[in-house]
DNA sequence: CCCCGAATAT
DNA sequence: TATATTCGGG
């Protein structure tokens, strides 16, 4: 996306780097503080640094914003009095593009996870040694990678040649800046979306006489309105005009969306095929490990990218950039999963973007989303999304489950007899490691800490295991299967790491947490050999459930019509509805009009007894699903649950008075998103 | 008439 | 490919 190029600085890339690189690079040193400003000063000219200072936030913010090149890198301290550091992250990373480091006398993790999840590129604790000073450049040569990435891409979609010529010049509406973060909101478009640090521009274009409405470039941060749409309206209600209406953004229209939400849709329907063809393989009982590679969770880089690099976008009011996350695709470790591909595999170490690249959903993964896909597969939530929980400063934590021994203890077993080993591009050992350390301490009963806040983020990386435990899985996978003898129609061997996945997410990684299960996602399938379904396409289910939430717990599952024009039929009265607290769980049905709005849910997802939770929660088939639906979910349901199941259902919990935290994040509505 | 979703065009 | 536009229908 263009974004004007920074002139002035040096750049870090390839290109063009003729300067003496770190030499001269522009700091913005801000602290309230007249000694440590001072410091911060020599050692950053020590660095060869060109140091500009400030101990007002405000005024830096000024001069940032007066001249946006002037500047390649801002150090920041935190704790200041005319404006929250935090505040300032904010806002630059809002407005414009630069690299921002955090400085602090504290180093309490949760400043520093804050700074991070704010945008920081780093945090750097009082008092700062010139050591760690002499490397900030590099996340200014980071930053203009991903720019010229961006740039890159963008240039294709807009203008250049072919494509839109004429009068039709993109819309990234709110976007760009997506991977840097945010600055820039360059280019064409008429208004963006509201996201108010905006400012700035407005001209320019426009014009062009030829009034063909712009084109709408569905950038992640779009995206992410739109999924935060859908998840508050829940699928079966989200419809194109209140989608259009809760992202607020003026520019697009009903068209625009009702567009992107068909391919939404689609996307949905492909996942859940995937799911399906995991089941697949699960069923086949191929042992074959190349099946099993999704073990492989590359968090590391994710992390990385997240965190280091990248600011993490948030939904609607800020968005944060996230960089990273472009670096993050071109390379393996960008994946998350290793495939399934339509044979059913993926290669190991094969890059899993799903072709374009250009897919932003692709970036979208790294952002905080939980993966869908890692859900389907065991609704473990893989290490970048933990990673990225953290990051996110929710406050997560694993929390004991009732029934968690049972569970933890059949986890335990599993990944000690299968040791994820994984792994299929370099950097993932790291992750790996991670992943068994994790496990172990599963074993061991000891509680992950994934702490954060006041949520409780529950482990439920057992869930990989369980689909790798072919035995486990059968009964359930193998339903799905064998009667589907025939492929689903879109087929499209997904990898998982594939964009698709971030399709579904609430991408930006605010939301609370929820997990969704996935064990309902086998549907789509289903249609036609199961129910009986027509094969019309549009009949499929791409996956059932709904959310529940207890006291304790959240479940969310999702739930998407069978067929397409079920929304319609059915009102479900509750709605997915992260939101809704007090709801017990929606679920909602598709298909068949009778479902009980506002039903609670329990369901099959989790079985009770696992969860304990207490209070009839009953199965979900029996009590919720129409009798269509019921159908088919004995077909795959049938037979007792097993706990594995239960907990590859991801099942998260989130504490009652969990709210979310960060103000400033927090504010994601949805709960969560993944659909799925 | 409005809106939806699928199909089809670009 | 992704998005826009069209089309049939509720």
């Amino acid at each position: 996306m263009t974004v004007e190029n920074r002139k002035g600085g040096f750049v870090g890339g390839d290109e063009g780097s003729r300067d003496p690189f770190p030499a001269g690079m522009r700091v913005l040193a801000v602290d309230d503080d007249p000694a440590c400003l001072k410091i911060l000063e020599t050692l950053l000219m020590r660095c060869k640094y060109h140091v500009t200072t400030t101990n007002q936030a405000i005024t830096a913010l000024n001069m940032l914003r007066e001249n946006r090149n002037k500047f390649d890198l801002v150090i920041s301290d935190v704790n200041m009095p005319d404006m929250d550091g935090f505040k300032l992250l904010e806002l630059v990373g809002l407005e414009m593009d630069i690299p921002v480091i955090m400085l602090s006398a504290y180093s309490d993790p949760e400043l520093v996870l804050k700074g991070v999840t704010h945008g920081a590129v780093d945090y750097l604790c009082k008092p700062v040694r010139i050591e760690e000073l002499k490397n900030i450049w590099q996340h200014v040569v980071r930053r203009k990678k991903l720019e010229q990435m961006d740039q890159h891409k963008s240039l294709r979609n807009v203008g250049d040649h072919t494509g839109t010529k004429e009068g039709g010049h993109a819309i990234s509406v709110g976007t760009d800046s997506d991977l840097n973060g945010k600055v820039s909101r360059k280019r064409n478009d008429p208004n963006e979306e509201e996201e108010d640090g905006g400012e700035e521009n407005g001209h320019e274009n426009d014009d062009s006489g030829s009034q063909k409405k712009p084109r709408v470039v569905w950038s992640p941060d779009l995206h992410r309105k739109f999924v935060a749409a859908v998840n508050q309206l829940g699928l079966a209600r989200a419809v194109p005009k209140k989608i259009l209406d809760l992202m607020n953004v003026e520019v697009l229209t009903r068209e625009n969306v009702a567009s992107h939400l068909q391919k939404y849709r689609l996307y949905l329907k492909r996942i859940s095929n995937v799911a399906s063809q995991a089941n697949l393989v699960a069923a086949l009982g191929s042992k074959d490990p190349s099946y099993m590679r999704y073990g492989s969770f590359d968090g590391y880089e994710d992390f990385r990218a997240f965190t280091g690099l990248g600011k993490l976008s948030t939904t609607s009011p800020s968005s944060y950039s996230y960089n990273g996350m472009l670096g993050r695709l071109n390379t393996p470790t960008g994946l998350g999963f290793r495939g399934i591909s339509s044979s059913g595999l993926s290669q190991p170490n094969q890059l899993q973007n799903s072709g374009g690249s250009t897919d932003y959903m692709g970036q979208l993964q790294s952002q905080g989303a939980i993966n869908p896909v890692s859900n389907l597969f065991g609704g473990v939530p893989n290490k970048l999304e933990v990673n990225q929980m953290h990051l996110q400063n929710k406050l997560i934590s694993y929390q004991e489950l009732k029934a968690e021994d049972l569970v933890t203890s059949r986890l335990a077993n599993q990944l000690t007899n299968q040791p994820m080993t994984t792994t299929s591009s370099s950097g993932n050992s790291s992750l790996v490691t991670v992943m068994s350390s994790h496990l172990l301490l599963q074993k061991n009963l000891i509680k992950p800490s994934v702490q954060m806040g006041g949520l409780h983020f529950e482990p439920v990386d057992a869930g990989s295991s369980d689909i790798m435990d072919q035995s486990q899985c059968s009964d359930i996978w193998n339903i799905c299967t064998a009667q589907n003898s025939k492929p689903s129609p879109i087929n499209i061997p997904m990898p998982l790491s594939s964009p698709l996945n971030n399709f579904l997410l609430p991408l930006n990684g605010n939301f609370p947490l929820s997990i969704s299960s996935v064990r309902d996602s086998h549907i789509d399938f289903s249609s036609n050999a199961v129910s009986g379904c027509n094969d019309d396409s549009r009949h499929d289910i791409a996956c059932q459930g709904g959310l529940i939430s207890t006291s304790n717990y959240t479940v969310q599952t999702v739930d998407y019509g069978q067929s397409s024009r079920f929304a319609q039929s059915v009102t479900p009265a509750g709605g997915f509805v992260g939101q809704d607290v007090d709801h017990q769980g929606t679920a909602f049905c598709n298909s068949s009009s009778d479902i009980p709005s506002g039903v609670q849910l329990s369901p099959a997802v989790i079985p009770a007894d696992v969860l304990n939770l207490k209070g009839g929660i009953s199965s979900f088939e029996d009590n919720y699903l129409p009798e269509q639906s019921k159908i088919q979910e004995d077909e795959f349901f049938r037979g007792p649950f097993e706990p594995l199941d239960e907990l590859m259902n991801a099942v998260i919990k989130r504490e009652h008075n969990d709210v979310l935290l960060d103000g400033d994040f927090g504010f994601d509505p949805y709960p969560l998103g993944s659909c799925i």
